[in-house]
DNA sequence: TGGTTGACGACAT
DNA sequence: CATGTCGCCAACC
């Protein structure tokens, strides 16, 4: 049985667009559960075909280590093949942050408090 | 049932 | 800017 909280992560990942990536805290807060950052990678881990999976990164536009280092690198080639640029290893959150159908720009900074 | 483990994140140093 | 700590939550054992 898959958990309720894992069915509406890979329901919100599944809606973000090419070329677009959102964080790990980000899914959290937009499916309840702003504490829930860390569950949100384990719900990745093991996520169903048909999720976009490589369009997740960490808060700091980073892809984010695996335990045995496997994975990390396809996620990066994925995204780059998309369109999104990486600098010094980042993504520049503020340009490529799916902000959930909010006005591109309108949300430079991205603020938890406001998705409640 | 209870302790351990991370694809995390906010803060302090 | 680079670490280290600590809190969180679901999955595992």
């Amino acid at each position: 049985m898959t958990s309720a909280l894992r069915r509406r992560v890979n329901a919100l990942v599944r809606r973000v667009p090419r070329g677009r990536v959102v964080t790990y805290g980000q899914v959290a807060a937009l499916v309840g559960a702003p504490r829930a950052a860390r569950a949100v990678g384990q719900a990745m881990r093991v996520c169903p075909a048909g999720v976009p999976w490589h369009r997740v990164v960490n808060g700091q536009g980073a892809v984010s280590r695996r335990g045995d280092g496997s994975g990390a690198l396809s996620q990066r080639l994925l995204l780059e093949g998309e369109g999104v640029r990486f600098v010094r290893g980042r993504i520049d959150l503020d340009r490529y942050r799916w902000t959930a159908g909010r006005r591109p720009g309108a949300t430079r900074r991205f603020r938890p408090e406001l998705l409640a």
